[in-house]
Formats: structure tokens, sequence, C-alpha cells
DNA sequence: TATGAATGAGATTTCATTCAT
DNA sequence: AATGAATGAAATCTCATTCAT
């Protein structure tokens, strides 16, 4: 019994460790993937930077576009278990307008790699996107979550009512991306670096402020 | 004299050839890189979509890293000579705020490779923008023209005066730029392409709505 | 001594499986053998095509070229059983010459994949042939019935005396693999499918008066 | 002038290389294709038979299947010539008729490599053959020599009419085919090896004596 | 008897670049 | 000013096989 269970752990441990392997790769894949764009990402580096070898790639992921496939898949899927776990129900509309727009600020300051992988695709038209099925309708849940506030607000006659959740969901996505994405030539062009935490800073209340005064506008 | 004046002749053909290849050259890699990133382009595919050879490549440009560099310089050139053509003096400070945001909008909309250009250099860290001597201080144009409205509308007080120009710069880029950066993304995701005329149209005028809104709040 | 019945049932099972995953993996691998040559077969693809994993394959063949040599050997056994029972001592010599020719022809008609892999062996030199013991003089039957027949027939006069069996096989062999083994160039090129049953009957008759006409010949 | 002259040469010269490289990796590349079959074949092989490099087979042929294909064309305009060059109208139709069933034959035994590459196509069901333009009806001329020889020998009662040129030319193909296609395997089996020079005699004749005694039985 | 994970060696293919004229 | 041929280095991918249980 006791050969059993060991040979059954033994199992166990196997299965984690292939779990383990793939998650590694993916990991490491996302950050090769996002500094490099999916050209330059090189198969062997990523398999370098891995305890596995090269072969697991294709073990796992079929080739490198699988693997960048999963990449998409695993970075969309952790933004929206972020925003599904953003709660704005008890707040004031006006207060959970600008909370959106500053856990939105924070969670694209913290997921960089992110943001980059999602330029990587555009830069590639999102046809990788289209391939990934279960990332179909992923827009839903940051989409009603404003349109419940908007609701909310136009009820109490507190926001303005010809302007719809997608409108301003575009608004603070570009204004979050950008932070992210363009840093690097903005700050050579401007000499602004906008990764600083005082800068941070700064532009996550203006952009609390711009969303709010614009809905509060009569 | 018939000879030489010939030769001359020749020589100017020549020329006017060489410059005509170097500018088709320029025009097709603008195409190509920011269709397919760096990494992605292809030397073979550039040359091939040009009248002249691969060969030529090396001749003007050096090599694939300089032709992309001449892109880069060519492509921000580009847009300093539209911001330096955008004058807005003869316009009351709110007006010609929300001028700029519009005018600015458009060429966005307009110059798409060049969006996608700026994507690919920020995918590379901003890497070669550095080694373009030409490119050190492009900022200033656009922010000193902000710099002035701004200005003129403190010292009216129709204007705020506790944001400076790069706030409102980077405010306008940033809803610009992802108009056309992450139309793919945001497209496949939400269902509203960003780039159909009408969808442009009231995008334009709300980013008019929301600079000019937020500058006049008190 | 219910125990040790229940594992003797247990062991014949457990026989009886390891049977079935042997002649399943066998089926397989002729089918894919015939169909990719020895080279072009994937290993993984015929294990895939099978109830069981591709390590079986190693636990009973040794690998990819014992699998391949248990594949050549039970296709000649299946021909050998076939010629074996093919009796023609009860018909008249010109009579069992064409009952020969027939049989011969709608033997390979109905085994394609059987001849299919005589060809993928002879691509490769017959190298693989010679290392099955098994296979050593398989050739007899075939030659000893027409032998028999062509005895006969010279007896009465009937069939000349200047041809030997071996001539006789040979004819009819390459008339009948020709069928099967190049039916795709030749209906490539000259539109005439071998395998359509008009086209094969025709055929499979005129091999008849071919043999007969030839051997009748003084 | 001279430098000129000579600069013209040199052109030409590399010119002729190309043409040079080209035909080499062809020539190599049947060898081992016929020798391997597709799948068993290896670039590399091919390049270090030869005095370019592998990739050159990709610059002249864009990959392996684009040789195979080169290879296969090759082939079949090389028996296409032969057919063509084989005059029969000045000998009376029953002489014709052996004659073209004896240069069948030999052409086949002294192009080996042609055969195996027909059998290696086969194997992979003529897969290849379609995708290449210039072998669409490569077919007839074999078919229409026949049809003359036939056509005349059934005008003056020779030959018998109810057998078409197809149903000669695939009897002949296949005797001939089967001498060099499955040598090894035929060899291993019956003791017989059909491409010695004194069976090959015996084959040959006795090929023609099928092939007329066929034709001429009422 | 059976199996999922892993792998090394090698195969094919790609790509920017240089050569020779 | 221009060019076709050539190329080395490296990239991606494949395949039969073995490991550990």
């Amino acid at each position: 019994m006791v050969e059993i269970q060991r040979s059954a752990q033994g199992s166990d441990e196997r299965l984690r460790d292939a779990e383990r392997t793939r998650a590694e790769l993916l990991e490491i894949a996302t950050e090769v993937f996002s500094e490099q764009g999916y050209s330059g990402a090189r198969v062997d580096e990523i398999a370098e930077r891995t305890r596995t070898t090269k072969r697991m790639i294709y073990y796992y992921f079929g080739g490198k576009e699988g693997l960048y496939l999963a990449v998409l898949e695993a970075a969309y899927r952790g933004i929206r278990e972020t925003e599904q776990a953003l709660r704005a129900d008890d707040l004031a509309p006006v207060d959970a307008l600008r909370r959106i727009a500053e856990m939105t600020f924070d969670h694209h300051h913290d997921h960089p790699a992110f943001i980059r992988i999602v330029s990587v695709e555009n830069i590639h038209h999102g046809q990788h996107l289209g391939k990934v099925e279960s990332l179909r309708d992923l827009g839903t849940p940051a989409a009603s979550l404003l349109d419940d506030v908007l609701a909310r607000g136009r009820g109490t006659g507190e926001l303005r009512d010809d302007v719809d959740a997608l409108d301003v969901h575009m608004l603070i996505s570009s204004y979050c991306v950008f932070q992210v994405a363009n840093s690097a030539t903005f700050g050579f062009l401007f000499g602004r670096d906008m990764l600083a935490p005082d800068v941070r800073a700064r532009h996550r209340r203006i952009l609390g402020d711009i969303v709010v005064g614009w809905l509060t506008t009569s």
C-alpha cells in the first residue's frame, strides 16, 4: 500500500511537473514575446531561460505560434479576472467612476507585459487573437461594469446621458495603455518618464479628474 | 561640348534616378515595417515590392537597420512639419484647444503608418530612436504650441492653471494613438470599428469635449 | 481456488488483450507503411490511429524497423497462404493457366496494401526482406504450381516448351503488380483508371488471353 | 573594349555556372530521391554530394518539394524525348511492334532512376505529379505511336482489332517497369537477377514474342 | 502490461548580408 | 549606379526513442 501510495504520489508529482513545465514556458514566453515582439522572439531564448528544452515548446504548444497564442490567451484571461474582481456597486456613481479609472490605471502600470503583448498583437493586426476560441466575447465584463455605473448616475442626474460605456472605456484604456506602451518614445521626445512614481501618481489623478469632469458636465 | 553636355545630363538623370530609387525604397519600407514590425519585416519583401533589387538597400542604407532608421527619421520629420504648420494664435484659447485636439486627431487617423511605426519602435524600447541624431529635440514644437495657448487662457482665467502643456499633449496623444494603434484588438473585443467614418467623427467630437471640458473646469 | 481461477482468467484476458494490441498495431502499421512508405510513415501516426500508445510499438516490436519487418512478414505470409490455396490440378493445362492468371490478378487487386508494401520494400532495395528469416524461400509455391501445369501441358503438346515457370510467373506478376502499384501515375498520364470495375474486368480478360496465347503458340 | 569583352565573358560564365549549379543539384537529387524515396532523401545529403551548399536548393528550387518536382519534371521530360525520337513508320506493323517493345524495354533498363522515381511518386499517390503544369498531357506521344502502328496493322489484317493502343502500352510498360522496379524482391524470392545481361536479353526477346503473339492472334 | 512525460539528434527552412563584376 | 549569384549562421521544427513509474 505504501508502494501504491508512493507511486500515486509519483504520478501526481509528474503531473504537477508537467503543469509546472508548461506554466514556466508560458511565463518566460510572455516575457520574451512582450520584450521582443512575435518575430523578434526566439524559441531558443525562451527555452534557454527555462529549466526545460526547446523541444518541450513543441511538445506542449505545437510550435512558436501555438506558444504565442497560449500567451495571448493567458494574458487576456488575467485581465478579465482583474476586471471581474473590480466591484463598484457600493460607491456613488461619481466615486465609482474615479475608482474604475484608477484601478484600471494601476492594472496597466502593474502589468506592462500584458500591455506590450497587446501592442504586439496590434502590430500583427490582431490576426492571432481571432484564433483563440476562448477570447471570443471577452470585452463584455469591462463594458458592463461601466454600464451599470453610468445607468445609476444617469438616473440621479449626476452623469450626462449622451455618452455610453464604450466611450468611457475607450478613454480610460487609451490613456492607460499609452502610459506603458509608449513610454519609450514619449520619454525620449519629451523627457518625461511616465513610469516614474511621481509622474505615475500625477497621471493617475489627472485621469480621474478627466473622466469625472467629462461625465459630470451637463 | 556636346559630349560634355550629354554626360552632364546623364549624370543629372542618374542622380534623379538615384533619388527616386532611394525614395521608393523608403516608401515601401515604411509600409512594410509598419505592417510587420521591425523583426517581422523582410528585406527581401521590401526589395521585391520595389523596382530595384535588394542589393540597393545595402547600397543606400547600409542594411536593414539603416533602412529602418531612415524610415523612422522620415516619419518623424513628417509629423514635425505638420505640427509646425498648425497655427492657432488667431483663435480664442478654448477654440484653439479644440482645434489642436481635432487636428491632431485627424493627423493620426490620416497617417496610420506613422503611428504604427511608433508602436513598433516602442516594442523595441525606443532603442533605434536614440540613434537618429536629427530626432533629438523633436518634441518641442507640439508642446510649445500648447504652451502658448495655455498661457493665453490662464491669463484671462478661461483655462485652469494646474495643468501643463505636456499633460494636455499626453491626453490628446494617447487618445489619438489608441484609435489607430489598437484598432485591431479593440475592434475584435468590443465590436466597434474605430476607423469607420461615423465612429471616427464621434470620437473626434468627444476628444474636443474632453479636452475643453477638462481645462475649463475651475 | 477462486483466487487462482480468477487470476488465470485475468492472465488469459491479458494475453488476449496483448494479442489484440499487437494485431491492431500490425494492421494499422500495414496501412500506414503502404500509404506513406517506410520513411514517410510516422510512428506517432501509427500509434494515434490505434487504441494503444506509441510506447507499445517499442514494447512489442522493438521499434519502427521491427514493426515494419513484422508488417512485411505478415504481408508475405498472407500471399503465400493464398497461393497455397490455389489448386489447379483438376483443370486442363490451358484452363489452369488462365485460372492462375486470373486468380493472381484478383488477388493483387484485392490486396493493394500488400502490393504497395512490396513497392516500398523495392524502393529500399529489399534491404529489410533479407532480415526476415521466415521469408527465405517463399517463392517456391507460386513457381511450383506453374511448373506442374507447364509440365502437364508440355506432355500433351498443348504448351510450348521453351518457357519456364518463372518466365510465366514474371509476366503475370508484372502485369498484375502494375495495375495496383502504378495506377496513380498511369491514371494521371493516360486518363484510364485501372482500378475501375470495368477496366479491371477488361484487363483481367486480356491477361488471360496474353498468357494463354503466348504459351499455346508453337 | 577588351575590358568589356572580358566582363561579358565573366557574366556569361556566371550564368553558365548558375545553370551548372542548378543542373548538378537536379542530377544528384534525381539519384538520391530515386535511391531513398521522397521522405527518405535528405536535403543535406543531396547538397553534400554537390559542389554547392544546401542553401542553393532553397535558392533555386524553393525547398525539398520544389526540388522533387523539378526532378519529376526532368525525368518525365527525358522519357518523352526518347519516345518522340522513336520512329517506326518505316517498318511493317509486326516488326514495328516488336521494335517498340524492345526499345521501351531498353529504355527502362537504361534509366532505372527514372523508373524508381515513378515508383516513389506512386507510393505518394501521384500527389506531386499533378502539381507540375508541364506534365499535363504527357502520355499522348507513346500512345499515338502505337495507335499508328495498330491502325496500319488492322488495315492489312495482320493485327487484331479488339485491342487498343493503351492496352498494348500497358502490357509493355508493366513488363518493363517490373524488371527494374521489382528486381530487389523478385531476385530475393526467386533467385533470378533481372538486371543480369543474359536474363535481360532473354526477357527482352520474350516481351517481343508476347506482344507480337498476342496481337497477331486472330 | 502499460503509460505520459521527456528528449537528443538531426532535419528543413529562413534571413540578412556579401561577392564578383 | 547597379546587379544576379551565392552564402553562413541561425532559426524553426520533426522524429524515433527512452525514462520513470
